[in-house]
DNA sequence: CTCTATGAAGTTTTT
DNA sequence: CTTCATAGAG
């Protein structure tokens, strides 16, 4: 372990002493080796985190010694600007990112290592699953009446995700997620072994492989390891509770050399575990690492603060937090009717606070999962208050944006399987069948060592001349815009006008891609963004200018996020503690969530139930659980709250 | 083989 | 509102 720096310690810098509490002080300046922050919300994480980097950097450790891993791209630049701020120096060689970042940018260097080529592509959950759905019907094909039962690509991805990223035995991992399906083990097995040959074949990785491959990349070569390791003097973890088993293995052996692993998160706000994050984690680091907690609370009121101490989650570190706001007034509860009522009473209560003078980006309305935000959806647009929607379908996982994506993702990886088959079949007679076809003659004269033209040439696109000619030319191409361009211009755009009702405004998007595109050197660099944190929402991107607007999101959207008024919805038992959560008793993780919810609220706090609950308009029954013990709003002690009714106006 | 029409079924959260 | 499977016409 580095002893070397802290000779300082009694002689804090000014800019770093007056910016803390104790409790932070704590945390910044003794910090060391394996420590363990845990930071309640509103707590000054991001502060103090900032401010560990710029003590650091104030001890004469270089920045770009320091590696930072985020949750998301987002939180990783806005530490910089921040650090960038107190310490007025540039620290742009600092390594900040993601895991997923922070690996990929590893694997593109020793792909070669492991059988790939570093130009791989990454594959997203739709490709991954196309991939799977590949490898499944070929295994089907050979079973006989065993096909017609076996389980459907999503339920074999989930088992072999869950699997990979707990480092479980595929047995233990399907009688976890799904114990019926025991009896497949062997045809899941077997599935799986030909999902990771496809992958390889195709030069391309998914989620799940670009943490686990750096993983076993550090296991099978020490001396890399060894290499990478001893650039990184101390490395920092933030959202420590979200992280799983394998990104665990991957800081500690980053920090192996120099020994400084600095964890921070809140195990109360753990709710990722569907994507094999445990909370565990933190209890485990816990027990060999220095401990600091932070408890003192900056964002919320005493009231919110109250209710918040009495719903801590079960299996938390214990924690207390004390606000050091003045009071202004108990969260409400407001129970309405129906879906409908409800809306209408989040557009008053918006209203209202928009005629306090209130602005709109102060306000967010937060709930479980994405349809119970539609009728509210359709109110807020007849009332035409402005909204953003932070949850719902991604910008890049529209249909119109992945085909664009497709040819982008040949140029760079042209073994990419699932990129070129997409792209063929938007050319007139060219089905999944000559898709496949003319893939597999490109596949053998790439791997003939013949360039990609021969392959072109050679294969069935040479009875069609414009579809040869237009591969031909788009591989003369080299930065993500040309490309982006060359393809709208000379398929796309009629291609667009033909398929959509609202081609329009997806050719808009389009050239808005072009834009983006344009701001990125390589074809490499666009690629990554977009694939691992490009986060740009669908309805945002249609609107012309930046305006103030009110915020819609998924709970899981609000991490980290705060407002000073937020409107909790469908608190109702099977929307929210979800129906499934509460069928497959994972309570805790909705509890975690309610924990989450809570916490975003600076000033007033509302949460919203129903007498009915919410109709999910995709589904043929919607069930709510009127159980006692499911109700989250019947376990609030009276005293913290207020209660309304809005009366059922509509009904009675 | 491609393309379209039809009906059925599946639904949480996302780097 | 999707995606998936199937049938039938060209």
């Amino acid at each position: 372990m580095d002893e070397d720096i802290f000779e300082l310690e009694t002689n804090i810098p000014e800019f770093i002493k007056n910016e803390l509490d104790s409790e932070q002080l704590e945390a910044v300046v003794n910090s060391r080796g394996r420590s363990l922050i845990i930071a309640g919300p509103g707590s000054g994480k991001t502060r103090v985190i900032t401010y560990k980097i710029a003590y650091l950097m104030y001890n004469g450790i270089n920045p770009k010694n320091i590696l930072l891993v985020t949750f998301t791209r987002a939180a990783a630049k806005e530490m910089i600007e921040r650090v960038k701020n107190v310490t007025n120096s540039d620290i742009e060689e600092m390594t900040a990112g993601t895991f997923h970042h922070v690996c990929n940018a590893i694997l593109r260097r020793y792909a070669g290592k492991l059988g790939y080529k570093n130009n791989f592509t990454i594959l997203d959950s739709e490709d991954a699953k196309d991939v799977l759905k590949i490898a499944r019907n070929e295994y089907k094909e050979n079973i006989g009446d065993r096909a017609q039962k076996l389980p459907k690509e999503n339920v074999i991805m989930k088992i072999i995700s869950y699997s990979k990223n707990t480092l479980k035995s595929l047995r233990e991992s399907i009688l976890e997620v799904s114990s019926n399906l025991i009896e497949y083990e062997n045809d899941i097995e077997y599935i799986w072994q030909k999902y990771a040959e496809i992958k390889k074949d195709i030069n391309a990785m998914d989620y799940d492989d670009i943490l686990v491959n750096t993983a076993v990349l550090f296991r099978m070569n020490k001396e890399i390891l060894q290499f990478i390791s001893s650039k990184y003097r101390y490395v920092l973890v933030d959202e420590f509770q979200d992280t799983n088993k394998i990104q665990l293995e991957i800081v500690e052996a980053l920090s192996s050399v120099h020994g400084n692993l600095i964890a921070v998160g809140d195990d109360s706000q753990s709710i990722y575990s569907f994507r094999g994050a445990r909370f565990e984690n933190v209890k485990e680091f816990m027990e060999n690492s220095t401990l600091f907690k932070i408890q003192t609370n900056y964002r919320s009121t005493p009231e919110i603060v109250n209710l918040v101490n009495e719903m801590i989650p079960l299996n938390s570190v214990h924690k207390t937090l004390k606000s050091v706001r003045n009071s202004i007034d108990k969260p409400i509860i407001i129970e309405t009717f129906d879906d409908l009522e409800q809306s209408e009473a989040v557009v008053k209560i918006i209203k209202e606070k928009l005629d306090e003078g209130l602005e709109p980006n102060e306000i967010a309305v937060l709930y479980r999962s994405h349809f119970l935000s539609m009728t509210l959806q359709q109110k807020l647009d007849s009332k035409k208050i402005p909204y953003r929607l932070l949850s719902g379908k991604r910008f890049i996982e529209t249909a119109h944006i992945k085909d664009i994506l497709s040819f982008l993702k040949i140029v760079q990886n042209p073994y990419d399987k699932i990129s070129w088959t997409r792209a063929l079949k938007l050319f007139p007679k060219i089905g999944s069948k000559t898709a496949v076809r003319v893939y597999e003659n490109i596949f053998d004269s790439l791997n003939d060592n013949k360039n990609l033209e021969i392959g072109l040439e050679t294969s069935l696109l040479k009875k069609n001349k414009n579809v040869l000619n237009f591969f031909v030319e788009l591989f003369k191409n080299n930065t993500a815009s040309d490309i982006i361009e060359y393809v709208f211009k000379n398929h796309y755009k009629e291609y667009s006008k033909l398929t959509f009702k609202d081609s329009r405004s997806r050719n808009m998007d389009i050239e808005r891609f072009i834009e983006i595109a344009d701001k990125y050197e390589t074809l490499e660099k666009f690629l990554e963004e977009m694939t691992l944190s490009e986060n740009i929402k669908v309805s945002s991107s249609r609107k012309e200018k930046e305006e103030k607007e009110v915020t819609l999101t998924t709970i899981h959207g609000s991490k980290g996020l705060e407002w000073k008024v937020v409107i909790l919805i469908s608190v109702n038992p099977g929307d929210f503690p979800n129906g499934m959560a509460i069928r497959e008793k994972r309570i805790d993780e909705e509890e975690r969530l309610f924990y989450v919810a809570i916490t975003r609220a600076k000033n007033e706090l509302y949460i919203l139930k129903q007498v009915t609950g919410t109709v999910n308009p995709y589904m043929r029954n919607s069930f709510v659980f009127m159980k006692k013990e499911n109700d989250f709003i019947k376990r609030i002690p009276n005293q913290y709250i207020k209660k309304l009714k809005t009366g059922y106006k509509r009904y009675f």
